[in-house]
DNA sequence: CCCCGTCTGTGTTCTAACACACATATCGCG
DNA sequence: CGCGATATGTGTGTTAGAACACAGACGGGG
């Protein structure tokens, strides 16, 4: 423990390597704080570090031309933002913006690269978790297809929470319908329903999951697909 | 060209290996034919293969619990299918299944791993890729939460025009429904209207482009975002 | 305490796509 | 040629969600 120094309620990613891959990364980790909306990378734009985050969670989202825009991915403590940076690409068209605010340990591209190079389990970690991503990608794809906006408001609640350690969220309705891709009102209304039925309760940009078993009940197969791709790749 | 002996119309990703990554390989790929419909992996099977197409088109499928799909990307001679084999997940979520009859170059996982942790052009080539088919997928996701079937399918049909040597494509339109995750009335709508405007021709499981130019103007932006994007990685 | 900006709820209307039913057209084969 | 299998076209509801409009409800700063 306390020879990770950097990670009291650290990065689930991080944990993984082995000590001497650890100590070695450990000079070129820095914390830094993000606050609700800060946008971490813009679309296209030129990425400096990779971040791994502790206690925010970032998603990903693509931006339309009309102004709308849509969320493909969500990273939280189990994984990290900046996939581009060891795929080779140096951006990605999409936007990676704080969903919740907390805490990333960031490191700088040219070191990310150079470690990424020797192949080792950092690589492997890196690779899998990519992978992992991919498929709450193309899960969303489907779920955007194929499920009404209270299984997806669902399961997005469910991803959220796992990646908090409360069961309490700072969101607007305005902001999920940003995350969704659909109108404020279809949140109200789909939110609404979940409140009646006891499984959350709503006020004023502070929603509270009340029922996890509930809400599990609730969501398209789309959620569980997710988690249990991640497990399998990540423990 | 003569001693690229297994590429007359070969893949891509293969013709851009320097000769001698290139030539280590050689030994390694064997052609193998494909019929319309074939499955080339299951979802969440084993993996014997990496293959690459050469005039073969492969869609990743997501195959519901209730037995509806959704397309979630797709291949042909740009790229590979077989992502999960060099990510080291071994396994994926989707089914692979040939949309478009044709051959593939394949290649055992062993040879494929070990080339690949050499670290050179060819494990670039295969992150670059992966990066461009996951902006594919997270297109896809957008696309399908926000733009008509109209669209969507004009998209389908210029990634597969894009894909073949060849203005014609044999698939019915149920097919296609499967794939686009909508239901086959809907297609044969939007086939009609593009038919009305002249952009392609479709009789009996023969669809021909006729206007592609037309099909460009009909289409969302996504196509463009993703052509882009692979042009970027791969070019 | 009041007020204004923000957030949420609720109407009405409109449309794309679904569900279901069935008619028609085409192909290949005996 | 005729028949059955396959593929496509069409018609009538139904519904989820969009678009737009606006009413309440909360909450922090003056």
């Amino acid at each position: 423990m306390s020879q990770r120094s950097v990670e009291p309620t650290g990065n689930k990613l991080l944990a993984r390597l082995p000590q001497e891959e650890y100590e070695r990364l450990l000079p070129y980790l820095e914390h830094v704080p993000f606050v609700l909306g800060e946008v971490v990378y813009e679309s296209g734009g030129q990425m400096g570090h990779i971040y791994f985050p502790t206690t925010a969670i970032i998603s990903l989202l693509y931006m339309m031309e009309n102004g709308s825009s849509a969320e493909m991915g969500v990273a939280g403590n189990e994984g990290l933002v900046g996939i581009a940076l060891f795929m080779g690409g140096n951006t990605v068209p999409n936007r990676a913006v704080v969903q919740s605010a907390g805490e990333a340990l960031r490191m700088k591209a040219q070191a990310l690269q150079e470690e990424f190079a020797r192949g080792g389990t950092f690589q492997r970690l890196l690779l899998r978790y990519t992978q992992a991503l991919m498929t709450q990608m193309s899960q969303t794809a489907v779920c955007n297809r194929l499920h009404t906006v209270e299984q997806q408001l669902c399961r997005w609640l469910l991803l959220s929470r796992d990646r908090l350690n409360s069961d309490e969220l700072v969101m607007t309705q305005e902001l999920i319908a940003n995350m969704l891709g659909v109108r404020r009102e279809g949140v109200t209304q789909a939110a609404g329903r979940l409140q009646e039925q006891g499984l959350i309760s709503y006020v004023r940009g502070r929603i509270t999951m009340l029922d996890r078993s509930g809400l599990e009940s609730t969501v398209c197969e789309c959620y569980q697909v997710v988690k249990d791709e991640y497990e399998r790749l990540l423990a």
